[in-house]
DNA sequence: GGTGGGTTCTGGTATATACCAGCCGAAGTT
DNA sequence: AACTTCGGCTGGTATATACCAGAACCCACC
């Protein structure tokens, strides 16, 4: 049965019996796992060993923590597509998926260098910015800011932003988003983020970033996400640029 | 100094004293840290709460960790721009990067279902396998495994499969790779993933799946990566489609 | 019918200790 | 010059213990 290698460390047996547990189904979805000392007393180990055990799974995205909470089964995970620049929000919606948002901060700010590049304007350009929470079935996805020319958007934040953004600068603004330059890079949440998402620190998420440009290819909206890591799946469509060809 | 909290956790102030030394730039790109046991007796903590200071620092993607060797300083990112199908090989020569490919293993195999379906060819369908480590510098950045449709390419594994696969296809072969499916997500890299690249197990990774087409739009080939998570940076355009903006 | 306190769950932080296992270089051997 | 061995580095595994802090639930009290 086990004989793989010499000594297959106490937590990766844990491990394994766990995911098998996972595996067949006896835990759903979003069901907790046995508490640290419960599964120590069960197998006969330490808590900090059960602790490992448990964090193997985490680094898997089998399993994610919730903050002195316990530990659960991750959900399948959600999927976008980043190469239909549609937002996530509105692609959502469009396929009855459930979806709420939360505005958790709002402000008027000032571009500074990194972000007057982005957008391609000068620093100290007035700015929205929002940050909103994006939840399904009551879960956290992920966290987003995003920072919107303010010239370009009088009165934006007077609207309800508990919806898709890129609707929202449509319907009112006659400005809709073409292109889309994205960066998706993996790292984990700060403390911050953490807390508003519910989730211990550290917790492994990915972080994706857009500038959003309109039909002239001005950028208008920079945006960036950080997603919990085992929820995220993000697909993208590639073509040979015919240039690289020739 | 200190007023953020009323008890900042002291794993938490010696990464911050750590952090902040990378910063000032003190620890150059690939420098080792000080080992556990150096941080537990520099700062008066036990050698448990050094290794939690370094673990976040690591979460952060900002040092890595090589099995039994030590924590060293992270480098820049790798940029992969998905959207241009020209292969990470193809596309880091041309950029005049280090890259070395080490040909890890090769063999025949037959398409299961998941494979067959992602190749649009019946199970069982004869396929080439082969697995390779892509470095820079002699630092690993990710593992590749492809498995290509025998039938179109005979003899493949004859060829010396340390380069560009695409390039090779086309040169040989005269399929040229046009169009791609990608897809991405994160997980901790196995453990056997983790030996090849010399890391510790659960180094966190981003895995990243393409289905190349060729011109007339059949794929030819699947291929899966595991990345070192705090050196890949993956880029994208997105374009709105116009059917879903008419 | 809510509100305030418990108690009891959960994980989080922290220490001290022990030994294992791979890596590496230096020293000694062939 | 090549090879082996060994000792001292590194992190990896594992235990036992203690107390802290937030979440949840229940119940008594108003």
């Amino acid at each position: 049965m086990q004989s793989i290698s010499p000594h297959r460390p106490r937590f990766q047996q844990v491990a394994d019996r766990l995911r098998a547990l996972i595996a067949a189904g006896e835990l759903g979805e979003h069901s907790a796992l046995p508490s640290e000392r419960g599964i120590a007393e069960k197998y006969g180990i330490s808590r900090m060993t059960a602790r490992r055990a448990l964090e193997a799974l985490e680094s898997e995205g089998l399993v994610y923590n919730e903050d002195r909470r316990g530990r659960f089964v991750s959900p399948r995970r959600l999927n976008y597509d980043v190469s239909n620049m549609v937002s996530f929000a509105a692609d959502a919606q469009a396929r009855g998926m459930d979806l709420e948002i939360e505005l958790i901060t709002v402000k008027e700010t000032a571009a500074d260098a990194e972000l007057a590049e982005k957008l391609s304007v000068d620093a100290g350009e007035p700015l929205h910015e929002y940050t909103r929470l994006f939840r399904s079935n009551g879960y956290a996805i992920f966290l987003e800011t995003e920072c919107v020319i303010a010239r370009r958007f009088p009165d934006l934040l007077d609207h309800d932003l508990r919806q898709s953004t890129t609707r929202l600068l449509e319907r009112h603004y006659g400005t809709s988003a073409r292109t889309g330059d994205i960066v998706i890079r993996m790292r984990g949440v700060r403390a911050e983020e953490a807390a508003l998402m519910g989730l211990a620190i550290s917790h492994p998420g990915i972080e994706l970033e857009q500038v959003i440009r309109d039909g002239a290819g001005s950028p208008f909206c920079f945006g960036r996400q950080i997603w919990r890591g085992e929820l995220a799946e993000f697909s993208a469509r590639a073509i040979v640029n015919p240039e690289n060809a020739g």
